[in-house]
DNA sequence: CGATAAAGTAAGTGTATGCTTACATAATGA
DNA sequence: TCATTATGTAAGCATACACTTACTTTATCG
C-alpha cells in the first residue's frame, strides 16, 4: 500500500491562504504562482487540490460565507434575547467591516459575473447571507411588535447596502475610522427601528 | 502646412464606446484589442489618443460621473420644489439604475485599488456623487423642516448603498425587474423620510 | 503642385500567466 | 525490504495581451 493521501488536510490548509489572496487582489490579479508564493508550494501542488483557478476561486467564495456564518453563530449563541442578538451583531459587524473578506470577494466576483459559475456562486452567497439577515430581524421582531414600515427583505437589503457603501468608503479613504463606524452604525440602527 | 490633428475629436467620439467596454467588462478583462474592434479602430490608434490602457480607464471613470451628472441636472431643472427634485431623481433612478455604467466601473475600479490613479479616480467620482446628493438632500430639507434623526451625510451615504445593494441584487438576478424598483423607491424613501 | 504631418494598415515583440510534464524523493503497508 | 503511490522539484509550453515599429495613404495649406 502506498502512502495515505492527504489531499484533503492540504485543501483545508490553504484555503484561507487562497481565500485571503484572492480577497486581496480580486480574481484577475490573484495570479496562480502568487498563490503558490503565499501557500508556500509550487503550483502544480494547487493544481492537484484544484482543477484549476476558477475552482480555487469558487472554493474561496463559498469558505468566506461559512467562515462569516461562523463567527455571526459564536456571537448570537452568547446572546439572550433576538433583539440582543441583532445589536451585538450590529455591533460587531460595525468594528469589524471590511477584515472580512466578503465585500472585495463581493466585488471581484462582479467584475467576472460573465462568467456562469462565478456568477452562481455569488449570487449564492450573497442570497444566503441576505436570508440570515432576515431570520434575525424576523426573530426580533415577534419580540417586539413594533409599527413596521419596511417589509424584512428590504430592510435586510438595505442594511446589505449600507454594509457595502461603509466598505466602499473605507477602500477608498472616504472617511475616518470613527465616521465608518458611526455610519454603519447609526444607518443599520435607523434602519431596524424604523422599519 | 499638413492636416489639421483631430484627436480631441477623436477621443470625444470614442470615449463613449471606450466607457461602454470597460463598464461590462472591468479593468482586466477589457483588453486594447477588444476596445479597438468595439471602436472600428487598430490599437495604436487608441495608444494616440492615450498614453496607456490606465489612462484610458482613468478618462472613463471621469467620463461616467460627468454624463450622469448632466442627465441629473437635466432632470433637476425642469422640477419646480427642491423636494419634487429629489423625488424625481428617485423615481428616475429606480427606473434607470443599473443601465448606467456607475457602479460596475466602481466594481471594477476597486478592484484595482491598490493603484494609487485608479483609486484617486474612483475616490473622486465617489466623493463627487456624494457630494452631489448631499446637496440635494440639504435643499429639500430647508423647506421641509422635519425631524432628522440622520445627519445629511450619513442619509447620502445610505441611499447610495442602497443603490449599490440594488444593483447588485440586478446583476446576480436575486430580484425580479419590479422588486429591484421597489426596493431603492421603499429604502430611499423610508431614508428620505426619517432622516 | 509639393512639402509636411496626420491618419490608417499590418505585422511584430517581450512578457506574464495559466497550466502541464518529466522526474526525483519519501512514506506506507504487505 | 520492496512495491506502490503520494509528495515535492524544476523546467517548460502555449497563449494572450499591452504596447511598438515600420510603412503607406491622405488631407491640408502655402
Amino acid at each position: 500500500m502506498p502512502r495515505p493521501s492527504q489531499i484533503d488536510d492540504q485543501r483545508k490548509r490553504l484555503l484561507p491562504i487562497v481565500t485571503a489572496a484572492f480577497s486581496e487582489l480580486g480574481f484577475q490579479r490573484t495570479t496562480t504562482s502568487e498563490l503558490a508564493r503565499r501557500c508556500e508550494v509550487r503550483e502544480n501542488i494547487l493544481y492537484r487540490l484544484w482543477s484549476d483557478k476558477k475552482a480555487m476561486f469558487l472554493a474561496a467564495v463559498a469558505h468566506v460565507f461559512q467562515s462569516r456564518e461562523s463567527s455571526w453563530n459564536d456571537l448570537v449563541q452568547v446572546t439572550g434575547s433576538a433583539q440582543e442578538a441583532v445589536e451585538t451583531l450590529v455591533r460587531f459587524e460595525s468594528e469589524h467591516l471590511g477584515e472580512s473578506a466578503f465585500y472585495r470577494v463581493v466585488f471581484s466576483g462582479l467584475a467576472q459575473a460573465d462568467d456562469p459559475d462565478i456568477r452562481k456562486a455569488v449570487a449564492r452567497m450573497y442570497r444566503q447571507f441576505h436570508r440570515r439577515i432576515c431570520e434575525l430581524i424576523e426573530n426580533s421582531r415577534s419580540e417586539a411588535e413594533s409599527e413596521n414600515v419596511l417589509d424584512v427583505e428590504t430592510m435586510a437589503w438595505s442594511i446589505m447596502g449600507v454594509a457595502t457603501v461603509t466598505v466602499i468608503a473605507q477602500e477608498l479613504s472616504l472617511l475616518s475610522s470613527a465616521g465608518r463606524k458611526s455610519l454603519f452604525r447609526e444607518a443599520s440602527g435607523f434602519l431596524l427601528a424604523g422599519g
